[in-house]
DNA sequence: GACAGTTGTGCAAACGTTTGCAGCCCATTC
DNA sequence: GAATGGGCTGCAAACGTTTGCACAACTGTC
């Protein structure tokens, strides 16, 4: 920040008491404060208040190699799951005076590296990476060059890394058991990528519902797209219906690609949730007003940001703790997008309402 | 970040190629690349490959007193508005090499005061604000200072500083142009805070518009929300609504705003468009999938971001351009939360249903 | 009153760059 | 062959902190 007005140095002030600039270091040091007079110290504080003073934070990371700054990667903030998550660690660090910096890298790989490495630049003293697959260069790097960091909403596959995630398999759950009761038998699953956790996991617990349920899986009721996307969840769930076979419910695999498949029923004429149930997952905002209001698991968002911050801080103080995995609960959110199976229904038995 | 690795420096590459420090700074610098010769250039940069030297911003900055950071503020990362918005900020300043600290204020000033300070200190080479109030003394301070800035989203009274909005006014105008047009003669607004020229200048368009349009304003037909948010959309439409005035339309200045209006419109058990139009502003993502589908106002969002950044880079090369205000046209976008009045006539008989 | 021990302050080096200046070497010119 | 000049490179200072060490001034003890 170019200031016209000369910047005031320790120096400056030290001058202005009559007393060495380390002194005066040591003084606006929380740490080392109480090594010297309380005299001295009050009219070193009065100095810099009056002067103006502000630490040259290059200086002071160039000396001690502490930059009180960590690094964001999130795929895509255009996507509403991701702002809650950011302010959350926002409102921790800063509070612990740490400033945030953000980067968006689209889901690709090349920029994630391009990211870390400019981290690494940059020094920051931690990482929060939201983008990981469940295999991911990115992370191993950092793993092997003892980085601290955290993973918020994906994990990896390798253990021993510090995440901080909702229980995606029992969301998945939660969810087929939620329409099984409702007297769904074919269920489709609009599944997302399987390289990240997140698709993986809710795929998993999708599988472990239907078994729990005593549901036969059928591989034409399911579709993989390859990103989390409306586009993708409405093609997944075009592919579904070029199968041909019956099903009276679609569960997606976030919120986003169960827009995809609304669309997608539109056109077909279809009406939700008369003829077939739509179930996402995140609860991002506003999903209350979707058209109809969505069923969906929700995650605390901001408080996987903020507990992904504080874990963060921990590691970055005590790098030799054991890593933490933090799984917080999902809760299922029922709305109107899932009901009882009408029309389209296996048995064909129709359900008047 | 704490590499194991030693760092390597400047002296290292030095000392493995023979040849002093300030040498290889002059290779490894763009600018003075062709201060020296090709033959030793090139073994240097082979040398500083081979090493996987990666230079100290620290010492960097402390030298040159430029950063390559600028700092972004934003009143709410949970608003969608704000993820487009800075996904082009960044996309535009990671090409050059800038890094983007973001900070959330909450619209509160003492957190606002305290990022700008925070800014300050890390010496950001510049600014992005979409936090700016009409009359706003963070923006007042920095310019004084002589902090490059430019304000995104939100401008200020005050001539002469860079700023990035869309024309708020003529949007305003464009919702009233399309009511009338259907056939709407009372038309409501639910205001945003006055202290924001989004605020402001909406309103304004809204005046204009009935002026355009040959309406009169009633003054029981306008309540002003606190803030941007659902809830007070809800309070100012229960606020109009407790007025027993008769109206057909209701225009929310922004989209969140809108969404407040569509629960009051229910507890009501009134239908919107049939009972009531509504109409919101920002086109944040996701509105054509609201119930029903919202017709609003679109701001290029995306493009905001990136020619904000744009102009930033420029004042942060030339310092002494004067400011530019761009203003980027908005467009009407119609929904289904639009159509012809009918039950709720222009004389306040209801129309059973 | 000399001694050890404690407390408070100054000194100077170091962190890793960048950059004005000086000086060297070589080519060019007369 | 000497003088001029230009192109490269080295030197050293500087950016503003932090911090180990040395030293001075006390306090308390015998």
């Amino acid at each position: 920040m170019q200031t016209h007005k000369p910047r005031i140095t320790l120096k400056d002030i030290a001058r202005n008491v009559g007393v060495h600039p380390s002194t005066v270091s040591r003084v606006l040091n929380p740490d080392t404060r109480k090594m010297v007079t309380k005299r001295i110290a009050d009219r070193v504080i009065h100095a810099s208040e009056q002067l103006g003073y502000r630490p040259n934070t290059f200086a002071q990371s160039l000396r001690t190699n502490r930059s009180y700054t960590v690094g964001v990667m999130v795929p895509d903030l255009t996507n509403p799951a991701f702002g809650p998550i950011i302010k959350g660690i926002d409102n921790v660090l800063e509070q612990s005076g740490y400033s945030v910096i953000v980067t968006n890298t689209d889901n690709v790989l090349e920029k994630e590296k391009r990211s870390v490495d400019k981290f690494h630049e940059r020094q920051v003293d931690g990482l929060i990476i939201a983008t990981a697959r469940r295999l991911d260069d990115v992370v191993t790097t950092c793993l092997e060059e003892g980085t601290p960091f955290v993973l918020a909403v994906r994990s990896t596959i390798e253990k021993g890394v510090n995440s901080v995630v909702s229980d995606e398999i029992v969301g998945g759950q939660m969810i087929v058991s939620h329409l099984a009761q409702l007297g769904h038998k074919k269920i489709a699953y609009v599944a997302g990528p399987q390289f990240l956790s997140t698709g993986f996991e809710r795929y998993q617990g999708y599988l472990q519902g239907l078994k729990n349920a005593g549901l036969e899986l059928d591989e034409d009721l399911v579709a993989i797209g390859d990103a989390f996307t409306e586009e993708e969840g409405r093609q997944a769930a075009i592919m579904i219906n070029a199968n041909q076979k019956p099903f009276t419910a679609i569960v997606a695999a976030n919120d986003l690609m169960a827009l995809g498949c609304y669309d997608e029923l539109i056109t077909k004429g279809l009406k939700c949730p008369d003829d077939v149930s739509v179930v996402g997952y995140d609860d991002m905002p506003f999903t209350r007003h979707f058209n109809p209001p969505l069923t969906t698991v929700h995650t605390p968002l901001l408080d996987v940001g903020m507990q992904a911050a504080r874990i963060l801080l921990e590691r970055i103080w005590k790098p030799e703790q054991p890593a933490r995995a933090l799984k917080l609960q999902p809760h299922l959110i029922v709305r109107g997008s899932t009901g009882i199976p009408s029309s389209y229904s296996e048995t064909g038995t129709k359900v008047t309402n």
